[in-house]
Order: C-alpha cells, then structure tokens, then sequence
DNA sequence: GTCAAATGAGAAAACGTTTTCTCAAACATT
DNA sequence: AATGTTTGAGAAAACGTTTTCTCATTTGAC
C-alpha cells in the first residue's frame, strides 16, 4: 500500500492545466505573471499550483531560456584546506538567485580535467569557477576558449581574465602593526618557501612597515620548519625578537610549542600571530593563536556574484580583485584589551 | 578581431546533420549506435561530429530520457573532514559514468536545506547523497519522500533506507590487536563524549578485547581533553598504562604533547595510537602518529555506485552497511618493522 | 446600431534531442 | 514477371516549458 505521499511522478504544467481547466499558455503566463489575463485567473491557476506542489522542469526551461542556473566550480585542492570555504561563499552567494552548484575535484590531473569541463559544458552550465590552493599557480587545464565565462578565485588566472584573491601584502602590514601597537619592536617573520607569491608579497609589506633590515627565514609550511626555526633564532648571537610574525598557522604552532620547550611564555617573552586563521591550529594552541584571516567565504561569494553578472551578460572589467585580511584576535600576542574584546565582538557578529 | 577558437555557440545536431548532408534522425543514429543505416554514412556522421566537436545537449537528452545524469550531495559537515573524502570518492565513482555532482551545504538550517533539496529537485537529479560529520545524526531535512533514490554515507538514514559508515568496532579491534601484538599489556582508552554512538562502538570493542574492567575515560575531542586525560591518568594511584587508544587523532595529539612534557618517551615508555588517521594531525605529531583511517573516500566510492544503481533502476537491499578500517602504521607504537614497512608500502600503493 | 479598440485566452512554434513509424528502392524468391 | 523481404534513410512525435501570434468576445464611442 503506497502511502499518499510515496514517490510519484512530478506534475507537469500540462497537469495543471488540465487541473485548472486553462491552456498550457494560459498556466505559464499565470505563473510568471506575463501576459493578459483575468486576475481571477491568474490566482487560481496560482493557487492550484501551490495546492498540488507544482514545480517547473528546469531542464525544460533551460533548453528553450539557454540559461541552466547552474555553475561549476573546478578545484585542484583535494585536501580542501583553502577550497571550502570559497565554496561556502560561492554557493551562499548563488542559491538565493536559484543557481546550483557542481563541484569538480581535478586532482591535477589535465585528463581528469578536461573530462570534468566537458560534462559541465554538456550540462550547459552558465559559468565556471577555478579555484586552487596557491594564487600563483594555474589549475592543469586551459579554460581560456571555453565557451561561457569563467572566474578565477584564489588561482592564477589567464592575461584577461577576472581573478580574486586576498590581499596578502594589507594583511601582513595588519599583522606587523597590531604587533607593533602592542608594544613589539624585534620582529621576525618566519615563513614559507620563497617561490610562493603570497611569500614574497607578504614579506615585502613587513620590510616596508618594520624596516629593510628586518630579518625574515623562509622554510617549509610545516609545524617543524617552525620548530626548527626558533631554534635557529635563538641559536645565533644577538639581540632576541620579542614577536614572531609567521607564514601560516602551522609554522606559528611550531614556533609556539618550541618556545614553551624553551621556557619562553607566550605572550609574555614573545608574541606570536598565524596567517590562515585555520580555525582547528590557531584554536587549538596554548594560547590560542591570533591570526589573519584571508575573509576567503567572501572571496567566494564575491566570485558568485561576478560569475552570475557575467552570466547575465553584464559585463565585468578583467583584472585582479584583492580583498582586505581580517585580524582575528586571540591570547598569543598580549593581554586582552578594549581592541580585542571588539574583534572578538566582531567576529561573533558575523556568526 | 576573433580567434577562430573565440566563444562562440555549440553545434547542435541540426547543424552536424546538414554538415553531413543527413537528417537529423539519421545523424542521431549515426551517433548513438542505433538504428540501420550503411557503414559509410554511420562512419562519416562520427568522423564529421568529431570535427566540429560535437557534443550532445545534455538538457535536451534530459528531458527526453528522464535521466539527468545529475546527482545531489547534501552536507552539514561545513568544516569538511569527514565529506571532503567521502565527496572526493562519490565524484571520482561517477564521473567516468558522466554524472556530475551538485554540492549542497546546509549548515543544519532546515530551510536553507529545503531550499537546496527543491532546487536540485527541479533540475531533476538522479538521485541524492546525504551525507555528514556524525553517523548518529540525521540531517535538519527529511528526505523520506522525495522522489528520487536517497542514499545516506556517515550520517544515520531513516528506517528503510541504505546507508554506509565505518566499522567503528572493527577499527577499534584493529587498534588494541596492533598495540598488544607490540607487547603492550596495559592499555587506557581516551575517547570523546560517551553520547557518540561512534564512542561507545569503539568502546564496546574496546573492552571485548583488552578486557571488560580495561579503563575507558570520555571526554572531549580535543587536545586540550588529551592532555587533561594524561594528567589525570598519571596523577592517579597505581600502575600506569603502557599505552593510549585514543577515540581521535586531536585527543592523541594533546596525549603526545603531555606524555613529551612529563618526560615521557613516546612509543619506548608509552606507545598511542589514534583515530581519524587525519594527515595534517597525524603527520606533523612528534612522533608521526599510527591511526585508524576510516577509508572515507572508499565509502564515498561505494555509496557513488550504489546512488547509480538504484538510479538506473536496480533494486538495493535497504540496511546499514559498514566498510572496514585500515590500520596507518607510523612511528607513535613502536619501532619500525617488517609489519610496519609493510603497511607502509601498502599505503604508498594506494596512493 | 455600427465600428474600432481593448481584453481574455488558446494554438502553435520553438529549444535539442531520441525514438517510432513510414516509405521508397534494392534485392531475393518463386 | 510478379511478389515478398530487406535495407537505408527521412518525417514526425515526444519530452516540458516559454513566447509569439491569432482570434473571438466584450467594451466604448459615435
């Protein structure tokens, strides 16, 4: 015995039609509200919609409108660390407005790419979304002569292409001046390897703000580059920094733990803060990291919002789009104070 | 000026037809195998269509077929570590079918959930994967009457519905068998909230095989838990154990950190061994750390197949099924041996 | 009471496929 | 030579919508 709300066959508008006794014409102009008709009509061709839970194929409308409401989002970060949160923001920014998201895991892979295009592309797909783990590189595949649009976001894009990615330079000078204003003067900045653009762009911004001369190690993103870097530090002759400024979390929690190995208190000896905000290190750590938080949801539905425009066919200047860092305060740079407990504030807000 | 490979329209097959001189039918044919027609002209159709690079219309086969070769996956688990894999297997067990994955993330709101589920409804998914970051949770959103197959992987389905998740027992029996086969005899269990069914799975396996009065602490899933549980172990009375099983790789982490502090040896005085085998924890521990990896990705995999067979039509036994654990030997338990390098190896091989 | 304009609603075409049906030509059987 | 059978290919319907076009009826003006 099928119980009444057992799986059935969606009603289509001809079901309706027949249901309110007008033409297929007549139900569709009622239901987007085009065309002349009786407004008595109109409502009841509504509500017997609503009454047995008409819903249009938007395979249907798709084919004749050549708009699917839909998008694809290409990513090459398996591990997701960077890719999750831009998704979160593509797809807060798109399903109010109706657009569903694909998701394509290319694991570097051309062919695997090239496979997954390809069926967004038969899907009809109103646009595509790159994403990556490093804004200096591009993903393993040319999306360049692809016939919708396509936005990069937090990966390389092509010469003409709209990009976004944060804005590592504004966020290291966050970092460098928080430190700063709570009393620091001997900063170092332990961080990644060289190669990486967001290294050398962030490093830049902390020789223009704490001085040429100030001194910065460049290893691995790891927890024991950092461990091995306070070593190294505290190793050599002179004078010790009172703040370490590092790459990411990882190396932040490195750096912490072999300073508590050393008998250093954070953040009393030395202040410490992260990049990344990677919510399960710096949260994690004794104390609880500060850290810069590269606002990557809103970098995600920034790119919503643009792919949609472009689908739309407005038009969208090409370039690159940086977005402001936020400063997530915790314990490791100092005592809590007025400016923090309003971060904090803040951040609970944006909850 | 525009590139010969500039944007421009899809080919329909109205356009491949009169290109090869052909109706519309005998190109449809032509293509899909069907139908009689001479070799020559079936040859000539494909060869032709390669050129142009002509692809099908998925929306218009669609409509037609009843089949979208779509599916949804439904997550609340926004952090992502438990459905990163599961939707990385999912993906990689249905793309090679030309099935792409709509990626919905609901952040337990159900409305925000509705709103996905009758979005994908309308562009008339194959089916549904709902999936989560707890197997004895049900997602904020009832999928029992939708229209369409449901499967559910590492969240709790309804009564009558299909659903995977790891064998938390077979895990846990894993890890007490590998402990005491490296001579360990008095083994703690530190685990998270007993309200876990996961928890009390592992527990209950647990004592099947270290003994009914073995010690068993709940707690949180945290480090911070981890290194209270140790605290609290070696400030008591009596013999302390020779190893730790803990309920996940964060708790074994704070465990490691403290043992380290008391000046204990991890594996020499203590061995400890995790859950999860979450790489970025696992592999940065001082030691590495040996975990239970719950093959997630695996059960993606599968729950991928199965969401196709019952889309195309096949019957599946409705119930639970549980995929087995694998044991990730690192250097947390001892030295390295030839069991050891062979667990390695096998690991290499998968990757 | 005649004619133009406005109103309400349906018929039909279109979107890009697949599939069933039809039909002429070629071939094989007596 | 008359008949049946096979072959190759096209015409048309179908899928579920939206949109344009057509047309009868009502309304308003004189």
């Amino acid at each position: 015995m099928r119980s009444p709300q057992a799986k059935r066959e969606r009603q289509t508008i001809h079901d309706l039609a027949s249901i309110a006794g007008v033409s297929i014409s007549t139900a569709s102009k009622a239901l987007n509200d085009t065309g002349r008709m009786g407004e008595e009509t109109r409502e009841r061709v509504k509500r017997i919609a609503r009454e047995i839970g008409f819903r249009p194929n938007a395979l249907a409308q798709g084919l004749l409108s050549k708009r699917s409401f839909t998008i694809g989002l290409l990513t090459n970060d398996t591990y997701g660390r960077f890719t999750l949160p831009v998704m979160a923001g593509v797809s807060e920014a798109l399903v109010d407005r109706g657009v569903s998201v694909f998701l394509c895991a290319i694991e570097d892979d051309p062919a695997l790419g090239q496979v997954h295009v390809e069926a967004m592309l038969d899907k009809q797909v109103d646009g595509i979304i790159a994403t990556g783990k490093r804004v200096d590189r591009c993903l393993p595949i040319d999306l360049s002569n692809v016939p919708v649009p396509v936005v990069y976001a937090f990966t390389e894009g092509g010469p003409d292409s709209v990009s976004f990615r944060s804005d590592d330079a504004q966020g290291a000078r966050l970092a460098i001046e928080w430190l700063q204003a709570s009393g620091r003067r001997r900063i170092v900045h332990v961080t990644g390897p060289e190669a990486f653009f967001s290294v050398r762009e962030r490093c830049g911004a902390f020789r223009a703000v704490a001085g040429e001369d100030a001194v910065a190690l460049f290893g691995e993103w790891s927890e024991t580059w950092g461990r091995d870097a306070v070593e190294q530090i505290w190793a050599s002759e002179g004078e010790k920094p009172d703040a370490l400024f590092c790459g990411n979390d990882q190396i932040a929690r490195g750096t912490v733990d072999a300073l508590r190995e050393r008998g250093l208190r954070v953040p009393d000896d030395v202040a410490v803060i992260g990049f990344d905000n990677w919510e399960i290190v710096a949260g994690q750590m004794r104390p609880p990291l500060t850290s810069i938080d590269m606002e990557l949801k809103e970098l995600g539905r920034q790119a919503g919002r643009t792919i949609l425009a472009l689908a739309e066919g407005q038009v969208v200047e090409p370039g690159v789009r940086t977005l402001p860092c936020r400063l997530v305060v915790r314990q490791s740079c100092g005592g809590r104070n007025s400016l923090e407990a309003r971060s904090l504030e803040d951040e609970k807000q944006r909850r």
